[in-house]
DNA sequence: TCCATAACTTGACAGTGTCAAGTTCTAGTC
DNA sequence: GACTAGAACTTGACACTGTCAAGTTATGGA
């Protein structure tokens, strides 16, 4: 099966070899090339199946919205509390730096993707269904303000975290630290 | 003096024409030979003032980081407030994207480099000083809680507007939205 | 006036994404 | 079981990229 054409799922491996050389080395060092070559393929392969490297990326973030949600979900079931979906958060983005780095940067992916539209809005709904029950103001505002905080904060300490900005203190125990800082927020 | 050689001060022009460039198509389509013909020089000519791709980038947020720090301290001491500093680290974010999308992408940059270290500490400097008033805990855990959390929701709120994650309500006026999001967060 | 050196150019190289055209396999029909 | 349409992949080419080495031109000080 093995032989040179008709890998099998080539889709998939070419989606997890763009993660690992993305885990590597980053988005801005990523090349289409590299990728097909770690998989095995022709350099031209990639874009059959993703018509260009912004489809291949889209299809990395789609997949990444999905685990994401799959994540917040579980743990909102789970607990039934908010503040551990935060930590589920940053976790997930720590755990999954490549997918969330594509996640969170609309110029690298085709943004009117369905399949990626699909899936950021499951995660989007996540975060709302959660946000909802300590919110009663801001129908006025357009927005509710307690579920912008909550997702402000919990996004800023995860970008900050992946970008090295923070201490080794933080870095110790960063789950720690997040749910120490959530302790700021209060809704009343 | 507008002669081929000698442009006179070929630097300064090459990070505005790079912030420019960025600030029309980010920092992945950035070309060290688009930003060359935009100076008007040859695709070489960067190269020789910053070394590589990366070094105009360090150069880019370098300058982004005095930039900041200025507008950050400025605001501290003209009004006290450490929630309108907060407002002013937004404000800098939206109005300044290129110069922000690079100082927090530490792959971009030479991380190293002298002048950005400075200008960065710098930056942090301002944060701390604000935080110290309102931090009255955690020495024992070797950061404090207020200060990160309140870094983390400015930051994550700068994010978040800057890859078009919000909703037109809140872009509409983001900093009132700041200012209502900041409120959430109590240090006592 | 001379000359060391800074400022920039020219030309080349390997690597990149993308496209068009070709090849090889698979699955379904007769 | 042979035939064929189309999917899956390769090959080769193109223009563009960052970087380097070598060349050219200007400047400022002795």
């Amino acid at each position: 099966m093995n032989t040179a054409y008709h890998h099998g799922d080539l889709r998939r491996a070419l989606i997890d070899a763009a993660v690992e050389a993305i885990g590597e080395t980053g988005t801005g060092a990523l090349s289409l090339r590299a990728v097909a070559k770690r998989a095995g393929v022709s350099h031209a392969a990639p874009a059959h199946h993703f018509g260009d490297k912004a489809g291949l990326l889209t299809a990395v973030a789609a997949e990444g919205f999905d685990r994401f949600a799959d994540a917040l979900e579980g743990v909102w079931e789970a607990t039934g509390d908010f503040a551990e979906v935060g930590v589920a958060y940053v976790r997930f983005a720590i755990d999954n730096r490549a997918h969330f780095e594509v996640m969170f940067r609309p110029e690298l992916t085709h943004q009117d993707d369905p399949e990626l539209r699909r899936a950021a809005a499951r995660s989007g709904a996540v975060l709302d269904r959660g946000a909802d029950r300590t919110d009663t103001e801001g129908d006025a505002l357009g927005y509710r303000p307690a579920a912008l905080a909550a997702w402000s904060l919990v996004h800023g300490f995860a970008e900050l975290a992946i970008a090295g900005n923070f201490s080794p203190e933080v870095m110790a125990d960063p789950e720690a630290a997040l749910r120490e800082i959530a302790r700021k927020l209060r809704f009343d």
